[in-house]
DNA sequence: CGGCAAATACTAACAGTGTTAGTTATGACT
DNA sequence: AGTCATAACTAACACTGTTAGTATTTGCCG
């Protein structure tokens, strides 16, 4: 309950919480240790009582992520349609977070870098449900995915009504 | 011709040669001036008399980029299946590049993002002048280009025949 | 309640990065 | 040959992630 101890209480969460903060203001390669520990108002060893590095945070962060996405996908029903939309969402709200989880955080080769492709499998599965086979379920998520990037990029304006443009996208062919 | 010069001769070009070679060796997140300035030989402050800065020499990189990726569209003709296919041919023969031409390859305000958005569009082009609306081109390049990032990013296994496969996934519902 | 161990913070330091300033060598042109 | 722009260099700064070693606080156990 204290305001400013030796022991900072809840460091971990605070440390996540303040780079949520700086993921959404400067994108994932502004992540800094340094930078979050000073925003927390600790010196930079101390997120290694936390954390394994840089990189274990960020995988931490993505867990995060991908536990949202799951939760935004799990409310949307059954319709596919529905459901291409909720991803959408989820990304559109948190556009850095969203690069995190599927840009190359960090490295490629790492035990992070696999847990990442397996979070990512995951998030494929509710999508995978929906369909008969797993091609269309790819079609699905390549759609999805490939525009939720596009969108974030701002490589599609989005102009008044994005939903409905998003749906208009989405329901081509 | 010479070997070994005090003014190299072509620093730029070698540089722009070992950063494709890096980044498809290691990936974009690993492109460092310093260790490109050592595999051509050279001090890294020299890096600074040919590219205004990293930055700078990854945007160089990028714009070869999407000459090429151009000229895979261009010959592949005029039907979308093909095109898409083509767009696919490069983004898995040079996976390390497409991330940097469609990632972040370092920041998303200054002046170089602004450039690549740009570079980006152009490569929209192409599908679009394939298509009757626009929907339909936006569509089918979120479906090419998340499909060509699930597949560098290993998301998609994709067994022996992967051309029958993407094809196969391409031209779901 | 005293003391001890674990958890958690700290400072100091190392190697690496991008970048700048200031200096020196080279190549080309008059 | 002499001049000058080009393109290389060295030295330095501020920043990064990370490690080693040290101090403080908390919670528990006697």
């Amino acid at each position: 309950m204290a305001e400013r101890k030796y022991h900072h209480g809840n460091l971990r969460a605070a440390l996540l919480a303040a780079a949520r903060q700086a993921l959404e203001a400067n994108g994932p390669a502004s992540l800094s240790l340094r930078a979050l520990a000073r925003a927390v108002g600790v010196a930079a060893p101390s997120v290694y009582n936390h954390f394994a590095g840089l990189e274990a945070l960020t995988l931490a962060l993505a867990r995060e992520g991908f536990a949202e996405l799951a939760a935004y996908l799990e409310g949307a029903g059954h319709d596919p349609l529905e459901v291409g939309l909720a991803y959408l969402a989820f990304a559109r709200s948190n556009p850095g977070l969203y690069r995190l989880m599927f840009g190359e955080g960090r490295r490629d080769d790492s035990a992070e870098g696999e847990e990442l492709r397996a979070q990512r499998k995951a998030a494929f599965a509710p999508i995978l449900a929906l369909v008969d086979s797993r091609e269309m379920a790819l079609h699905d998520w390549a759609l999805v995915h490939g525009l939720a990037s596009l969108v974030i990029d701002g490589q599609v304006p989005l102009g008044e009504d994005p939903e409905a443009q998003l749906r208009a996208i989405l329901t081509q062919r």
